[in-house]
DNA sequence: GTAAACGATTAGAATAATTCAGTCGCGTAA
DNA sequence: TTACGCGACTGAATTATTCTAATCGTTTAC
């Protein structure tokens, strides 16, 4: 190309002479034959105007030169490869990279234990979650310190795309002292039992509620608590019923006497959605994670 | 070369690209072809998988990914080229370069005058004089702490280069109330003079002590100091006669009324070295620099 | 609407890189 | 000491890549 420029790709070469300690090894390396890795030091040693490498017995040793060349430069090889790594392609079974997700409440439950299970293939490749106030989920990715969020349908600027995860449904939980469901949970029988409410607010209505009150009913309300966790151990324990996602439901139930009931009328799914900066979607490293998450969601 | 590695030396029409923000200019940038900058581009394009620069109107305009790929091997791209300039090639009027320097005694006042001058032409350099005991300049050399040492001729290992950088001699000041040398300073003269030995110990003969011992005379001393300098004003001042390094002597007596006169007997030559770490010797700043010392010491 | 500026594409020329074939130097074993 | 194997170097031939000239399509300015 220009006069007296060193053509970059002769770096490559040179440092995999300095690794292998002779031209017959880097030829093989490179895939190349070894008069080809000759000219191409012929070409180095022209430039530098010094021999690089001297050879002793059948070692070839570098000089002086190279060895301080090879110290200085190498960083910024290693950086540049990175870099043009990052953004061509990316091996998730030999690259080290942290993914940083943010996960809200039972989400890390449901999505974690699988999600981990995945990458026991991938040792290099490490996750952060985080949670991370609704508001800033937008901020947070554009700059780079989140790399996806997973949340139910939140509105949303162009900047950010997101798509869907998972689908769910509210369902209920009711232990084996809760009666009257042979033939399944009616609406009356829902109506007239008493209800376990999960919400970490103190006061006001569920979200089941409010799509109740647009039937015009409503349910008892026996208790309040914050996590479904524990709802269900009061199901289990009493003749209450708690009504939560079905993702979650049917993995707090297993091994226990509780069941899980269709809701008796309609209600709006709870579906989850993945959500993520859109200029950087074409990152190889990220379009990986992005699959992988759509496989975990699909267990 | 092989096969899905990038050209590296892409990356450098990359990045005028993305400076010049049209194939055009970034064309006559480097020297080449608009076609030839539109080919390499689109290499880039199919190995990034993205267009990389968007035509809006006559500006070729980023993508977010080759934005966040520029910033992200830029620093990479810059400390190679710099590497491999520093051992290619040293433009002192550009590149900036501090040059570590050990000197001793006299020679700071001898060389540094002249050096700084000869730097006036090369505002990025810059010289750092530091005097090293000479039992730790080889060690200092090979580290890297110092490039240079100006010194007399010393022993040192295979490790550690030299050459003659300026020939000294031993001449005689006196002042104008010494009497008697018009027809030069005889040794019967010298001898039957009083003198000021100028030494940093408190006791011991001088270097010319021991040659004149060895023609089995010895010289009267009157005074004895640290600084020749101080010697030169005394002499100055009285009748005393000072014996000294030629180029100091020269330095020192200008719009003054003390005369140099030769040694009236031979004694061996001061001559001054340039020692250097001899690995080192083939980087083209160090190169440069050894020249520039070379035109200063023949002034 | 026209001319100029700019990027993309095609075809061919020029240049660079790689391979093949052979020679030379070094180290080791017989 | 000789013969052999290994590996680097060199030059010619071959292949691949890069660059240029020309042309086409798009955009901008007047």
């Amino acid at each position: 190309m220009a006069m007296n420029r060193l053509d970059l790709n002769l770096l490559h070469v040179f440092e995999t002479i300095y690794r292998e300690g002779s031209l017959t090894r880097a030829a093989r390396a490179l895939h190349l034959t070894q008069p080809a890795v000759s000219h191409s030091l012929a070409r180095l040693r022209a430039h530098f105007d010094d021999p690089l490498f001297i050879r002793q017995g059948n070692e070839m040793v570098a000089t002086p030169l190279a060895r301080r060349f090879a110290d200085t430069m190498r960083p910024g090889l290693t950086q540049i490869q990175s870099a043009v790594n990052q953004f061509h392609s990316f091996d998730p079974v030999s690259q080290h990279k942290v993914f940083a997700l943010g996960l809200r409440d039972i989400l890390e439950s449901t999505f974690l234990p699988h999600l981990m299970q995945s990458l026991d293939q991938y040792p290099e490749i490490e996750v952060v979650s985080q949670r991370i106030p609704r508001r800033d989920m937008e901020t947070h990715l554009a700059a780079g310190k989140l790399d996806f969020a997973v949340d139910v349908l939140l509105p949303v600027s162009s900047q950010t795309s997101h798509e869907l995860l998972r689908r769910d449904t509210l369902v209920v939980v009711a232990g084996p002292k809760f009666d009257g469901i042979e033939n399944g949970l009616s609406l009356e029988t829902y109506l007239a039992a008493r209800h376990v409410l999960v919400s970490s607010r103190t006061e006001g209505p569920g979200i089941e509620d409010f799509e109740l009150s647009r039937l015009g009913v409503h349910r008892r309300i026996a208790l309040r608590c914050q996590h479904y966790y524990a709802a269900c151990r009061v199901a289990e324990a009493t003749d209450l019923l708690v009504t939560m996602p079905e993702t979650y439901a049917r993995m707090i139930i297993q091994q226990t006497s509780l069941r899980v009931l269709p809701l008796p009328t309609n209600m709006p799914p709870l579906n989850v959605h993945l959500y993520w900066h859109t200029p950087y979607e074409k990152e190889p490293a990220l379009k990986w994670f992005r699959e992988l998450l759509h496989q975990v969601a699909a267990h």
